[in-house]
Formats: C-alpha cells, structure tokens, sequence
DNA sequence: AGACAAAATCGACCGCGGTCGATTTTGTCT
DNA sequence: AGACAAAATCGACCGCGGTCGATTTTGTCT
C-alpha cells in the first residue's frame, strides 16, 4: 500500500498552494496568515508546518507555478527572428510587468530570488535556473547570427543582462522610473549600453 | 525655552541608535527585539515608535552612520590617477567587504537599499544619492581622462557598473560565487566587458 | 489480526513587531 | 503662578509566524 501516503500529501500540498493561489490574489501576501491558509486548506495552522518550512517558502512555491507560465508565455513571444536587442526587451519588459503587477508581490518576490536567505537559496536558485536556459539558447543563437561576441562567456553575458534588468527595477522600486515607458526606456538604453560599451571606440 | 525638547528628542534618538550599534553587532539585527533595545536606551518599549516608523527605519538609521564612514574612506583609497576599471574595483570591492561583512546584515541592507518598501523609500533614497555623488565625480574625471564615453547620460553609465555591482553581489548571496577571488573577478569580467561592448567589434 | 515504529496532525504556547488609549511631561500664553 | 494644549511616555494588548510535545494515523512486519 505505500505510495497511499505519499499521494494524500501531494494532494495536501497542493491544497496549501491553491489557498495561497486564492488568498495572496485576493488579500496580498502580507496580510495572508498561515492560519487562514490552513483553514482554507482544510488543516491545522501547525500541520502546514510538515509541508513548508517557512511562510516565505510557500511564496516561492506559488510563484514557481505563476513564473513557468509566464516563461513559456514570453518564450513564445520572442520572436528567434528579431534583433537581441528586441528579444531582450520584449523577454525583461514581460518580466517586469508579471512582477510589478502587485507592487508588494513584486517587491517580496525580487528580494527572495535576488538576495535570498539560507532557507530560501535552494528554491531560488532552480527557478532562476529556469530562467537561465531560456536566455542561454537565445545567446547562442545570437552569436550564431554574429550579435554577440563569441569570446565571452555565456553565463557572463546574460548576468551582465540581467544586472542592468535588476538595476532598472531597483530603479522603479526607488521611484526613480515611474510609467511603463520609463522602464522600457530604461531597458533600452541600458542594453544599447551593454551592447556598443562606454569606452571611447577604437581603444 | 524652546528647543529644550528638540534637544532631548535629539539625545533620546541618539540613544536608540546607540543601544542599536551595540546590540546589532552582539546578536545581529532579527535576534535584536525592539524591547530589548528600548530598555538598553532607558526607555519604554512603545516609546521607540515615537522616534522610529518602525523596525527596519532603525537598521536604516544605523546604517547611514556606518555607509557614512565607510564611503568616505573608500572615496579616500579610489586613487584619482589610477584607471576607471581600477577605482571601480577598489570602490566595489570595499563596498562589497563592507556589506557582507556580515551576511544577514548585508542581505537586509541590500533588500531595504534595493527593493525598498514605501516605508523606507525616502530613507533608502537619501542614502543612495550620498553615493552618487560619489561617483559622479569620478565619472566625470574619467570622462576627461577619455576613459568614458561622452555621448552616454552619466546617470546611466554610473546605474549600468552599480547593475553589475548588484548582480554579482545577487551571485554571491545565492552561492554562486564563494571566495573574495570568485567576486572580485567576476566584477572585473562585467566591468571589462561594460566598457568593451557585448557586440563584436566594428558593428 | 495485532504489534510496532515512523510519520502526520494539531492545540497550546512563545516571542516579537506594532498599536491604542490613558497618563504624564513640557512649553506657551495670560 | 496657573491654565491649557501638544507632545511624549508607557503598560496592556493584538495578531502573527513559528515551535513543542502529546496524540492519532499509516504502512510494515510477524
């Protein structure tokens, strides 16, 4: 008979999730407690406790059902045809709209996967691995197509990417970016940046 | 008698962020309770809220002490003569020593500096700027020195190395990158490659 | 079927960040 | 000096995330 157990706790599992899917939506993260969790999942406050170590945990599991949507969503979207340039601000601009959506969704979710704590390392490192995949095969596809200088290391190229993402976001988080337009702006310069380099040519 | 108040208001405050450097640095800043600070500060507990917003504008308060110092001591060890690539380094690499000096402090302060809450966007902004000046000078040096692009808006120039910055310290917080050596060349890597361009040359 | 260990469940509890309202202190105005 | 409003202080309290230990459920082995 085993394999009974193990069903009902995914079964179990999954039912904290969907109350999560349900409750962060209609009240945010914050003002969830477990306790209301656990009652709309149909178990006790200290039961969830088997399931997720840490409120926060249960956040990331969330969020890695919304983010493989949206990745494949925008995988989608990227059109293999057009510039790098294109690719990557359509790819982050998505991005950036699935996180900001709820600005306090965001904000918890940037800081978890960006500086995680010990407990929540794990978790955000396979997401971001998701992540890396996707943009790996689009940078060698660039510099298949001659967009990319082929004598830097992949994972250093889509970092430097992905810095200049985290920084706009940083920069919208501050305030310092407001409307959509903005961070699109921002994106683009940013990347423009990245591509020709600020120094001086020929040195 | 006017100003009788401000100044023990001033005193008082002090006292808070007194009571906060010692204990922060014993048993970090989570194992610090807020009671456990009033009364190291001679007051009551709910006073500490008549002072500070709340917790983390404590830890923000104490940490615009600290970055004080330690911007003005790392804006000492930039030579002026040395290289943009060599000042870079040195500043971020102090700015590196210094965050994760102690890991969880340094993850908090990056989260509230990064990602800041309303609550603490003004604060957080107030700090960052005291570095921009920092940069903006040094920018500009290179800027002449023929070092730096002209054409690029120096607000991007100095956000696209501080994107770079983040991400590694994003790296290094998510076990990526272990050792001082691992980060610092990784900084020089994204750094080389900012001013070279990604493209290939001659595009 | 019955014994037994391992895992799951949950009520009671802890400590903390933060709030509220009653009380005290302070500065000002007559 | 005395009245008075505004600000400061603090004890009592709230709700929450998380823990602990006693109890129940489950799968396995004889």
């Amino acid at each position: 008979m085993a394999g009974i157990r193990e069903a009902k706790k995914r079964k179990t599992r999954k039912a904290i999730i969907a109350a999560a899917v349900t409750l962060f939506a209609e009240k945010g993260y914050e003002k969830t407690s477990i306790e209301q969790l656990a009652r709309q999942a149909g178990i006790g406050k200290s039961t969830v406790y088997t399931y997720f170590a840490s409120k926060s945990e249960i956040f990331l599991a969330f969020c890695e059902d919304e983010l493989e949507f949206v990745t494949k969503e925008l995988s989608r979207q990227c059109n293999k045809s057009s510039s790098l340039l294109d690719q990557l601000l359509t790819l982050f601009m998505g991005e950036y709209r699935f996180v900001t959506k709820n600005k306090d969704f965001g904000r918890i979710l940037l800081r978890e996967m960006i500086f995680p704590r010990e407990l929540t390392v794990e978790k955000s490192n396979e997401l971001d691995n998701r992540y890396l995949e996707l943009l790996t095969s689009m940078f060698k596809e660039s510099q298949k197509k001659g967009e990319l200088r082929c004598d830097v290391e992949l994972l250093f190229a889509i970092g430097h990417f992905y810095g200049l993402y985290l920084m706009t976001m940083s920069a919208w988080y501050s305030g310092r970016l407001q409307t959509d337009e903005d961070v699109y702006e921002s994106l683009k310069i940013f990347f423009k940046q990245a591509l020709a380099g600020l120094a001086p040519t020929g040195t």
